[in-house]
DNA sequence: TCTCAGCTTTACGTTAACGTAAACTTGTTT
DNA sequence: AAACAAGTTTACGTTAACGTAAAGCTGAGA
């Protein structure tokens, strides 16, 4: 038997409330067990929870997510329709987090010359009003 | 004078809807002027819906990225308090996208070897079932 | 003069992703 | 036995970011 977890566990390994988690199941982005009436999270659910909570920082909606998820499960017993579906599916993915990387570099760069001209303002003011201790 | 433009120009230019341009008006993120009743926007505006949609590509709210606008127009007239509080923000932001850049790192190395997998899929599909044209 | 396109305000509706409260079960400790 | 911790279900509430009418103003052209 491979390794198994609890709902605190994994809200305390992944700071997310039990809500959330139990939502997720909602949503089917986790699918865990009972010992009788409480949850048993798998490894897999526990990387799909990762994953989850990675995605979400990415701005993918969990029916996103989900679809990502199910796809991906499909591919198992794929039929070459349900395979080239999936490959759609991440060539989709695959370019809009190169237009985000592009988005983040531009931002990054503002923030650099944000910084710069934020840090050239304070040493202008040390000229005028000198520093009153080291 | 420099350039102003109309709702519309601004609408097809960006492929945004008038009601989120008006929106984000209220939300003090563009502060167009009148002709009458008609709003006009200076280039200004229009490089600050350009950010504003950049930064929601990033998942930043509406309200995070006007307290970026802001504090960036205090630095024009900034005590040293204030700097240092740009100065922090500034930091905040470029920490969550480095987070961000490791996300889309790992994302894009799973969809890579997920699109490796179908790609193995389909080509065993092909060898029991081969094509039937070229 | 009429109409029409483009702009406006007002205001209620919608969706996603949870928060929060209440009331219950179950196992463990004191 | 009593209390406590950790789990559960049910269900209403909340926030952000718009969507979607409805109804009215305004200048240019037929």
């Amino acid at each position: 038997m491979s390794k198994t977890y609890s709902i605190s566990e994994l809200t305390s390994e992944f700071d997310v409330t039990t809500r959330s988690i139990r939502f997720y199941e909602d949503q089917k982005l986790l699918h865990p067990t009972r010992r009788g009436q409480t949850r048993i999270y798998s490894s897999q659910d526990r990387v799909r929870l990762k994953l989850t909570l990675r995605g979400k920082r990415l701005g993918f909606s969990l029916a996103e997510i989900r679809e990502l998820f199910e796809l991906w499960d499909e591919t198992r017993s794929g039929s070459e329709k349900q395979l080239q579906l999936m490959l759609s599916k991440i060539s989709e993915r695959k370019a809009a987090l190169e237009q985000q990387m592009k988005d983040i570099t531009m931002v990054q760069l503002e923030l650099e010359s944000a910084e710069i001209r934020c840090r050239q303002a304070l040493e202008e003011l040390n000229e005028k009003h000198p520093a009153t201790a080291k």
